[in-house]
Parts: C-alpha cells; sequence; structure tokens
RNA sequence: GGGCGAUUAGCUCAGGGGUAGAGCGCCUCCCUUACAAGGAGGAGGUCGGUGGUUCGAACCCACCAUCGCCCA
C-alpha cells in the first residue's frame, strides 16, 4: 500500500466501529471447549443493570480484554464471559421512582405481576445501552454466551442453590435485629448499609421511680440514660449498668416507668454498658437495636417492637403511634420537657447507617428473615486464601479477605422486594415449611420475599458456564483463569463466589484475584453522581480515541487509587499518533530486497525487542499494568522511534528494512491487547495478511540475544547525544570534523552525530566531550573554545565528586568487608573508570588554558 | 476505637537497600521529505518529620504529623 492512501492521521470515530463488527463478524471473540487448546477465561463481572459504564468499569474491562486478548495471541482458547446482574434492590428502586414521577403510583398501587412487567421492561433497555458501552471499549467477549441473572438456567442455579443450603441445615428462619430501610420497605445486609458521621444530638431521658423506695443513689427521683434515638424509648424493656459500676450498685433491681407507654421495667445489670459512656445507663429497646437485641436475649426479655415497616410508630407507641420516626423524636422529646423528664441535650456526631442504594437511614429492626450460616462456607475459602491455591494481586488483599472470612457474620439473603429471585420455599396448608425448585402440590404458598441479588451472582463463575447441568463448558473452562474486581465488592461478591465455588464445584471459581485501581474524580474525592464529578468514559472515547483512553488508564493503574487525569489521555492520544507515524514511515520505506547480514544496530534493536517483549509479558501475567505500559511505550518511543527508525533513515543494512518491519509487527502485537483499534486499522494498511486479533503474541527468542550489539549501541548512543548536546549549547551548526572512540558503531555516530570521521585532531583544536566512560573528540573552532572550557570544567567536577564518593566508600573498612563483593567490585571499577577519564579531561583542560 | 494504605520534581504519578524516574508544565533551538498530538537540547527533588537497624536507607523498623479508605 502506498503512503497515498495512508491518511494523515487517525480517526478513531472512523474506524472503531468498522473494526469492532469485523472482529465480531470474523468470530474472532468466539470460545468454544477445544481439546487441542489450553483454556484461558474471564468471567466479567456483572455490570448493574441500573447502571451506565464509569471510568471504574472501563478500566477494569480494559484489563480484562487486555488478558484475554493477550490470551488468545499466545494460542489459548479465551473466553470472556459477558453478562449482566439484575440488580434487585438497585433496579426495583429506580423502577419504583419512576413509577412515582410518570404515574404517581406507587408499587403496591400496580401490584406485584405489573411492576415485575415494569422491571423486566426497565432490565431490557438498560441492558442494551450497556453492552452497547462494553462495544465503544472494545470488549472482545463471546456474545453468544451472555448471561443475565434472571434467565432461566441461571435461576435454576439459583434455587438448586438454595435449596441445598436449606437442606443442609445452612439456611434457617429466623426473627432478628436487621437492617431496615424504610424506603425500600426491606432488610439489607451489612455490607449495604455505608456509615455515615452525622451532626446529632444526645438527650438525657429521665425515668422515674415507681418502687416506692425513694430517689436513686445520685438523690433524683429518676433515672437518667443518654440515647441519640429518644423515639425508641417507647420499646424500652429494660435498663442496664454495668455490675462493676459502684456508683450504681444499689440501682439493680429497680423498677422505673416508661414515660407516655405506662410500662414498668426493671434495672438489670449487663456487663455490656460502657461505665464511661453518658450516664453509665443504658436502656435496652431490643426490637431496634442489634446490641440492645443481645442484651435482650441475655436477659431473656420479650422485645416490643414500636414501628411499622415504614418507619412510623405503630399501635404499641401509645400517643405517637401514627408519626413519623422523626415527628415521633420531636414530639417526645418536646413532651419531655413539658413534664420535666427530658436531661441534658448536647450536640453528639455519630455514625448512622444509610441504605447504600436510596440513603435512607437504616433502622435497625426486628423482622422475620431468612439466614445463611456463613462459618461453614467461609471454612474452605479461608485456606485456600492462606494455603496461596488463590493468587491475590496486590497480595494485602489476600489478607484483607481472610480477616473478613474470619469473622464473617450470618447473612441475611431474604429480601422484601419483589424484583429477584422469588425464595424458593413453601408453605402447606398444614403448616409444613418445604424448600423446592417447584411448588409441592396444591395448597401451597410461595414465600413472598426475594433473594438478596448477591445470593445469584455469587454463583457468577459456574451458573454462567450451565451449572447445575455438568455441561461441557463447565468442564473445560472452570475454575475460570482470573477475576478482575475492584476492591468495594471483594466481600460483598468476591469472597461469596470463592465460598459457593469450593462447595458446588470443590475447586476455587478463579486462580488469580485481580483488585484493581479505584479511579477517583480529578479532584482526588470519590466520582458520584450527586457530587456531578463523574467522567462518562464514552465521552472520552469520543474525544481521544478508545485507544488511547485504555492506554492511559492502564498506564494509570496500579495498587494504589488515582485521580483521573486527562494528561493521561493525552499520553495515550500522542502515543498513538506517534505509532501511526511510524506506520506511515515504514509503509513508504523501501521494501526488503533479498536479506543481507544484519548490522550491529539491526541486532541491536532485535535483541532490545525481544527482551522488551519478555519483560512485558511477564508484567502482564503479574497484573503489573502500569509497568507493561512504560515498559512497552518506552521501547516503542524511545528506542525503536528516536533510535532506530532514525539509523534507519541514515545508515541502513541490507537486512534493515527487514528488520524495521519485523520489530513493528512485534510492537503492534505486544500492543495489541492494550489497543486493539488502532493497531488493527495499522495492520490492515501494512498489509498484513491476518487480523492482528488471531496473530501470534511475540515469545521470547534466544537466538536474538545479543549483549555485545547492545552494549556496542548504547555507547554509541551517548556518544551521539554528548555531540548533540555541546552542539545545542555552543551553538554549532553544521558537520564538524570527529574521532570517535573505537568500540562504538562508527558509521550509526558519524550519521547521527553529523560528525565527518578523521583520523588525528589538532590538540590545541578540538573538544573532548565525555559520554559515558569514554571521550569524543571533535574538531573546533576559536570561538567555541569558551564553551568546552566551560563544559569540561562542569564535568571534571561531577567526575571528581563520583571518583571520591567511590574513594570514600571504598575507604570504609566496614564496607569493603561486608558489602557483597560484586558490589565492591563494581565500586572499585567505577573508580577505575572515573579516574581515567578524569585524567583525560584534566588534560584536555590544561590544553585549553 | 480497630485495621489497611498514602505522603517522591510546579501538577498527576511510577519506583523500592548500592549515583532519584515518567508524562504534563517550564526554558533554548528547530514547521528537517513518518510525526509540531513532533524533533534536538536543558532547568527543576536534602523522596512528610524524628529516631533506629545497616558498610550503606527515599526504600526496612519505631514513633509523630497530615490525608484517604475499610470495619465496629
Amino acid at each position: 500500500m502506498s503512503q497515498t492512501d495512508i491518511p494523515k492521521t487517525y480517526d478513531p470515530g472512523s474506524v472503531e466501529g468498522r473494526i469492532y463488527e469485523q472482529w465480531e463478524k470474523s468470530g474472532a471473540f468466539e470460545a468454544d471447549p477445544n481439546p487441542e487448546k489450553e483454556p484461558y477465561c474471564i468471567v466479567m463481572p456483572p455490570p448493574n443493570l441500573t447502571g451506565s459504564l464509569h471510568v471504574g468499569t472501563a478500566l477494569n474491562g480494559t484489563i480484562q480484554d487486555t488478558l484475554v486478548r493477550r490470551a488468545r495471541m499466545k494460542g489459548y482458547e479465551a473466553l470472556w464471559l459477558p453478562g449482566v446482574d439484575h440488580a434487585s434492590i438497585a433496579l426495583q428502586n429506580v423502577v419504583e421512582r419512576k413509577l412515582m414521577r410518570e404515574e404517581s403510583k406507587s408499587r403496591w398501587d400496580l401490584g406485584r405481576e405489573k411492576f415485575i412487567e415494569k422491571c423486566w421492561e426497565f432490565a431490557w433497555d438498560s441492558r442494551d445501552r450497556i453492552l452497547g458501552q462494553l462495544k465503544r471499549l472494545g470488549a472482545s467477549v463471546d456474545w453468544r454466551r451472555l448471561r443475565f441473572t434472571m434467565d432461566e438456567g441461571y435461576v435454576q442455579s439459583v434455587l438448586t442453590t438454595f435449596v441445598e443450603l436449606y437442606e443442609a441445615g445452612l439456611i434457617y428462619r429466623g426473627n432478628r435485629i436487621t437492617n431496615w430501610c424504610p424506603y425500600d420497605r426491606s432488610a439489607i445486609s451489612d455490607l449495604e448499609v455505608n456509615h455515615e458521621e452525622t451532626q446529632g444530638k444526645l438527650y438525657g431521658l429521665r425515668y422515674p421511680f415507681v418502687d416506692g423506695k425513694g430517689p436513686g443513689p445520685d438523690g433524683r427521683p429518676y433515672a437518667e440514660v443518654f440515647s441519640t434515638r429518644p423515639e425508641t424509648m417507647l420499646g424500652d424493656v429494660a435498663l442496664v449498668v454495668n455490675p462493676e459500676d459502684e456508683r450504681y450498685r444499689d440501682l439493680i433491681g429497680r423498677r422505673v416507668m416508661v414515660p407516655f407507654v405506662e410500662r414498668e421495667i426493671e434495672v438489670f445489670a449487663d456487663e455490656y454498658v460502657d461505665p464511661e459512656f453518658g450516664t453509665g445507663v443504658l436502656k435496652v429497646t431490643p426490637a431496634h437495636d442489634p446490641n440492645d437485641f443481645e442484651i435482650g436475649q441475655r436477659l431473656e426479655l420479650e422485645p416490643v417492637n414500636v414501628m411499622n415497616p415504614d418507619a412510623t410508630i405503630n399501635e404499641r407507641g401509645g400517643p405517637f403511634a401514627g408519626l413519623s420516626r422523626e415527628d415521633a423524636r420531636r414530639a417526645i422529646v418536646e413532651r419531655l420537657e413539658d413534664e420535666g423528664l427530658l436531661g441534658e441535650v448536647r450536640d453528639y456526631t455519630f455514625r448512622v447507617g444509610h441504605c447504600d442504594r436510596c440513603g435512607t437511614v437504616i433502622e435497625p429492626w426486628l423482622s422475620e428473615q431468612w439466614w445463611c450460616s456463613m462459618k461453614p462456607l467461609a471454612e474452605p475459602a479461608i485456606r485456600v486464601l492462606k494455603d496461596g491455591e488463590i493468587k491475590v494481586y496486590p497480595d494485602s488483599w489476600r489478607r484483607e479477605t481472610i480477616r473478613w472470612l474470619e469473622n464473617i457474620q450470618d447473612w441475611n439473603v431474604s429480601r422484601q422486594l419483589w424484583w429477584g429471585h422469588r425464595i424458593p420455599i413453601w408453605y402447606g396448608p398444614d403448616g409444613e415449611v418445604v424448600a423446592a425448585r417447584e411448588s409441592p402440590g396444591e395448597g401451597y404458598e410461595q414465600d413472598p420475599d426475594v433473594l438478596d441479588t448477591w445470593f445469584s451472582s455469587g454463583l457468577w463463575p459456574f451458573a454462567t458456564l450451565g451449572w447445575p447441568e455438568e455441561t461441557e463448558d463447565l468442564k473445560y473452562f472452570y475454575p475460570t483463569s482470573l477475576l478482575s474486581t475492584a476492591r468495594e465488592i471483594m466481600y460483598l461478591w468476591v469472597a461469596r463466589m470463592l465460598m459457593t465455588g469450593l462447595r458446588y464445584r470443590g475447586e476455587v471459581p478463579f486462580k488469580k484475584i485481580n483488585v484493581h485501581s479505584i479511579v477517583l474524580a480529578e479532584d482526588g474525592t470519590k466520582m458520584s453522581r450527586s457530587k456531578g464529578n463523574t467522567i462518562d468514559p464514552l465521552d472520552l472515547f469520543d474525544e481521544y480515541g478508545t485507544d488511547a483512553i485504555r492506554f492511559g488508564l492502564l498506564y494509570q493503574s496500579s495498587t494504589q487509587d488515582f485521580a483521573y487525569s486527562y494528561e493521561r489521555a493525552e499520553m495515550g492520544r500522542s502515543f498513538v499518533t506517534k505509532l501511526w507515524n511510524m506506520m506511515r514511515f515504514i509503509a513508504n520505506y523501501a521494501e526488503p530486497e533479498g536479506d543481507g547480514e544484519p548490522s550491529a544496530s539491526d541486532r541491536w534493536i532485535l535483541s532490545t525487542f525481544n527482551r522488551t517483549a519478555k519483560r512485558y509479558d511477564e508484567l502482564l501475567e503479574e497484573c503489573e499494568f502500569s509497568e507493561a505500559m512504560r515498559l512497552i511505550y518506552d521501547f516503542a518511543w524511545h528506542e525503536f522511534a528516536d533510535w532506530y527508525i532514525e539509523i534507519a533513515k541514515a545508515v541502513p543494512s541490507p537486512a534493515t528494512p527487514r528488520i524495521l518491519r519485523e520489530v513493528f509487527s512485534g510492537i503492534l502485537r505486544l500492543l495489541h491487547p492494550v489497543m486493539p483499534f488502532v493497531t488493527e486499522e495499522m495492520a490492515r494498511l501494512l498489509g498484513y495478511e491476518e487480523m492482528l486479533i488471531r496473530q501470534k503474541f511475540p515469545v521470547f527468542d534466544p537466538k536474538l540475544e545479543d549483549e555485545q550489539a547492545e552494549r556496542l549501541l548504547e555507547r554509541t548512543k551517548l556518544a551521539v547525544s554528548a555531540v548533540r548536546s555541546f552542539r545545542a549549547e555552543s551553538k554549532v551548526e553544521g558537520e564538524l570534523e570527529g574521532r570517535a572512540p573505537e568500540n562504538l558503531d562508527l558509521d550509526v555516530f558519524t550519521a547521527l552525530a553529523e560528525v565527518r570521521p578523521v583520523g588525528v585532531l589538532d590538540g590545541a583544536a578540538k573538544a573532548t566531550l565525555p559520554a559515558g566512560d569514554e571521550v569524543v573528540e571533535i574538531s573546533l573552532t576559536e570561538e567555541l573554545r569558551r564553551g568546552v572550557v566551560d563544559r569540561l570544567k562542569k564535568e571534571i567536577e561531577r567526575v571528581e565528586k563520583e571518583a571520591r564518593r567511590s574513594e570514600g566508600k571504598l575507604a570504609n573498612e566496614k564496607f569493603v568487608e561486608r558489602a557483597p563483593a560484586e558490589v565492591v567490585a563494581g565500586e572499585r571499577e567505577k573508580l577505575e573508570k572515573n579516574t581515567r577519564l578524569l585524567e583525560t579531561l584534566l588534560q584536555r583542560l590544561e590544553e585549553y588554558l
């Protein structure tokens, strides 16, 4: 293809869609069990159907796509399995709000069946939007295998699991305190509660004595308790003090009155009470506080539940029945004050649980729920993490996860929602409870609740491959190769997959876990829609091109969170442009004719490329994406383009045309997993017979190693730089005469430094330029002398300092004794070289002065 | 309160016992037939503080300061 057919610049917008379609149509993304090949499989963390692709998803997608494309090019049967999650509470939430906004109706107005229909509609629309975004990213997923957690087959996995756990006695029903969201009117799990620092008040509540034994130990006719939630006093069943608390010894066993509800309660002793907090007396409201619930159980007290599911006060709340919890708080405080029962009120900052989905303040609330015992499930997971059977990058997350698993609590899996997997529990006519995938028969009523979304997504790595059927896919692709995730869902999701995978497959669900950075907003804070500081990756793709963004994200991604920086996008774009221009040069460069002997510079670039390719591959294997990007960027730009292409222009060998193409092809193949679109387009323009996506990833070839050539060219580059630097500073133009040291590539030096070689130079009229450990000598006009002298003086100073440093070290007996022999030898060598260099430089200086 | 992590050039960040790195920004020169989204050359840092370990510490350890995240 001639240069005129190649556009001067790369236009991502006009290329990406076309290429994606071409890949997809060619079947390049498809993977099937293949006994000839090793499997490589990544299951995509299913995007939440209510969201849209954000920068974090783009980063994670880039990581996965890079690894899958690389595996594919390395000859694995590589499957990236896509899917979406039904996001029970989140989606129901969105649909409910929409319903209220558009039709002023609640889900109860609509009824369960109709409401679920609305959810399905929303789910399909949303799914198509999200999948479109993944295509924009370039995701090389096998679309034939798209899974949805509400698919028929997937539902069977979920029901099977539930029934199995129930029959094993690991799922049980319990009336306990749960995190209750009054807006969603559902329980949620501990992990879905965000504790936010909140400015509130601590109210002193007074409980009058009613046992006729007179005033309390402090001489007052009441016991005072501090609480942040006065409204819960309606459900108080006891007061407690610490048994060790001298002040309140006499209080134990006395009786007080709960105001307004006219309930007499007793004062007990319990070690949970912190004497330092508040007055040292605690009220016990078992139905509305998890700690109180436990105290209540210890004291065998019947909880009094005073709230409705929407957090209004119920009929047990006496005069406050019907009020919202907020109104009730105000009313109670007011009445306490009127009746002289309000003590001190002080400002108090504490952490209040909020619903992760809707932000509503969580009400700890006593309710009947289905629970899953986690300890028996966690044990095998802890073992594989401890044994290192699963590698976690970075490893600190392995330890974190172990810690979490070791302290795991039982999991409330039921949700009082409609959108999701309905719990397969059936209540029979005679009160029997049956767990079954289908109705056991006439007269059985199914439990109205649905399962926590994470119950179903926790089965992802094997349910997507067909489990509970023993499919070929499952046998071939499980355990999967790697899971890449943000750390926010390590416990919520990853740990659960680990537990279920071990239970149902007897093998880890993935061999590696990559925990990637969180992409923060430009100001270093978390991106959030409410703060309006989110960045839409699609806008970035439009502005910079997808490849540039992918490169930039990987370049910046490490174990540390990072503030998104547009500079990285610009860097990616510049890199794309640079590569594009290299391609244009190569496309127009002389075709190889025959094949001559490679020159030293040819051998140098081959050797360097070979080494780079090997290291790059290792870095990707270790999920060191940022390092890998630096390495390939540096090689492509600062070795290949800056030096080899310049050499190819100036002093080509007969082999250069071939090697130029060979190395560039290698660069394209190394980069293709990261920058799939532009590399594929370049491959097309260069007339490659096969699409890059199907080509072989470069493998290390020991035959290409050539240390001698590498050393030679490194020295030559230094010498060239020395001359260029001198020219720039002394403002010399045109060709100079010069004499180079013998151990460098004279052709390259002569051409790139623009030095005409001469055998002998007149001492008085030559400049001596240090270049690494060597010196270069060039001819000199009289007026340039000053510059040379200044340079020499500067250089002498530097070398002298270095030499003294080495001397100092070597004079230190302990250093010579204790430092490793090679370090000492290295220091000696360095000193020798610097001493020699210094002599030369000083001698030259003398000649000038 | 418990745990984890961060503090490196003006900015965004790598690195991780043996002479401090990148991109952007800045300065000088250059629109040279791949590339001004570029080329050539340059300036810029006592690696948060204090102690300790070591022949040697930006790196390991302890404490402190500031910031962030997670869990009660």
